[in-house]
DNA sequence: AAATTCTTTCAAAACGCTTTGAAAAATTTA
DNA sequence: TAAATTTTTCAAAGCGTTTTGAAAGAATTT
């Protein structure tokens, strides 16, 4: 493997001058410049990354760091975001490095690699209320930025408003006269969960909307809990059956639909239902039928924020300047209608 | 940060000496090796792993570069993989870089990736006939192991007999008494494919099975592709409806099973039913009503032999010396039982 | 022609570690 | 006690870059 100290010598010129040569300092001339080129190709040369690093301090490497859960939830955001994310860190130059968390303890592989002290920074997906990572990587003051938020952070987040995306979607259907509207949220743990149920409460109480304790639950984004919530509030066990349901997925928006199906309830006639959609390729809304109305914000999206936040932040960028919050755009399809004459009565 | 330097001044030692004690060489005092250690600690002394590679030359990094290609079926493969040889790789204290590949161009990312040189080795998947990837990697010296393989591969690998599991599979239906064996196969381009097809037809031709053309499909692993492939087999408009059905993937299983369903042809005694299984969590075959008879060779299971290979290689071992193919196993559930009496009929 | 400026190149230091070969210190042997 | 051996430590070189400060060479001005 060629080296600048190669280059040189077989050009009689110092590895420095052939390394402003290649790095296009003004200060070389034209000749020599172009012929360090050619020699430097036709040595087939190739700069020693680590080398670079040493000099920079900088390993060019950003970590990422997964727990194993497996749902074809989990598995198609895992996707996009590995994705979405390596292509944008390539475009700076940068690489992924990928992690799988086996162990219990939550920190142990982030200590591993902090520890390690190859990479710049990291990137941390789905944190919860206190989460331990964020602590600890503000402890050792590694730059990190988070796809999504806890409250009052103070550190680089992309983050879309699901605040707003459940106010939204609660408002779209109170609009059309809707009395009755249950809410399947995400998993209890995670803060977007909670953001959305507050968002869902506020504009319900706006509205003057009564929401009962059975009218919303938590699960993991799969289409059996859609189903299976779906199919005990349809049935009115608990209480006067909705007239609409608002789901955290548009895989549990799947289970809602195979319920009501089930239950031969037609949607948006008898029920309508909105969810809110990470836009993977799995799951296209548009392919529903009828076609569902969305509050859509691509995972995809979060990508190049996510990407460019972690740069600036090594170029010595404040946390608090990397903190972006996207709204989630409303599509009003087929799957919300006006509320059933049956849904006069509230709850 | 502290240094080697850093710790040596603080007790007026040599960075080497330092540097010696750390690593548990032999030719330091007991006395200077717990002083050295205890003030490495209380310094939080962190070892440099950039300066550490540049003297060994190696960067403790392995690269995985995959297509876009989301699919169900995909996604899953890809957590299984990413996930199981991240951990088997920690464990041999290396890492794994990921790389998406949008570019049209195949080997646009490995190329660019081993012109920045910062990568030890690279894990391919799937590879097709004539992969230009290997071509490359071998022409350029780059250490590599490939998931699966090509014919007369003279590079390490690990795949499983992918001929054997399609004769398995055949042998255990003629075995029941089966004529009309059907057989949904994976994408042609891919060598494993071709592999089963080769496993399938030479069975067949030992015990005397007769194969029309119509009788083996092709296409990507989903549920779809099995559904409308069994659809339009078990319709009997191309021929005499197959009695056993063998799918390349539990995915399309499933949608052989939503056939059957829909045309009200019962499992197993109507139609037998058996599957290779991948066995990644989202589609356990057990789970399957009844549950399906597979061959099952865990894609979790490729993880270990992989990560050991490339630190073989990395290490000096022959590539010859690296090949791997491990046999599935066939687990018989319910999903598989004898020919109807509707089906002595041969093709 | 000498003095001044600008352009181009170089030697050396630095990044933080490992490794080599030699020196110093401690221990054993004569 | 002196010589020989072993143990422990150190200074220096090297890994392949970048960057600094100085020097040499060319071009311009006086």
């Amino acid at each position: 493997m060629a080296t600048l100290k190669d280059i040189g010598n077989a050009l009689n010129l110092s590895p420095a001058t052939v390394s402003r040569a290649l790095n296009g300092f003004p200060e070389v001339s034209e000749k020599t410049r172009v012929l360090v080129a050619e020699t430097a190709k036709k040595m087939n040369y190739r700069p020693n990354q680590i080398a670079k690093k040493l000099v920079s301090g900088r390993s060019g490497m950003v970590g990422m760091i997964l727990k194993p859960e497996s749902t074809q939830a989990t598995d198609a955001a895992f996707y996009e975001i590995m994705f979405g994310l390596s292509d944008q860190l390539a475009r700076r130059d940068m690489d992924l490095v990928f992690h799988a968390s086996m162990a219990d303890e939550i920190l142990m592989p982030y200590k591993r690699l902090v520890e390690k002290n190859t990479l710049d920074g990291f990137i941390l997906n789905a944190p919860e209320k206190d989460d331990p990572r964020i602590a600890y990587l503000q402890e050792q003051g590694i730059p990190f930025v988070v796809h999504g938020r806890t409250e009052n952070a103070d550190y680089a987040y992309f983050d879309i408003d699901n605040r707003n995306l459940a106010s939204d979607a609660l408002n779209l259907l109170a609009n059309l006269g809707h009395q009755r509207v249950a809410f399947l949220n995400g998993p209890r743990s995670f803060t977007f969960s909670a953001s959305r149920l507050a968002g869902f409460k506020a504009a319900a109480s706006h509205k003057g909307l009564v929401i009962p304790e059975f009218a919303v639950h938590h699960g993991v984004l799969t289409e059996d809990y859609g189903y299976s919530a779906a199919l005990s509030l349809l049935s009115g066990h608990e209480g006067l059956p909705p007239t609409a349901i608002i789901c955290a997925s548009t895989l549990i928006a799947a289970g809602v639909y195979r319920a009501a199906n089930d239950l031969n309830i037609p949607i948006p006639s008898k029920l309508s239902v909105i969810a809110h959609d990470d836009a993977v390729p799995q799951m296209r809304a548009v392919n529903f039928s009828p076609a569902l109305t969305v509050t859509r914000a691509p995972f995809r999206d979060a990508c190049a924020p996510l990407a460019k936040a972690i740069c600036d932040l090594l170029d010595g960028a404040q946390p608090k300047d990397l903190q972006t919050i996207e709204r989630a755009e409303l599509i009003i399809r087929d799957s919300t209608g006006p509320a059933p004459a049956s849904g006069e009565t509230s709850w």
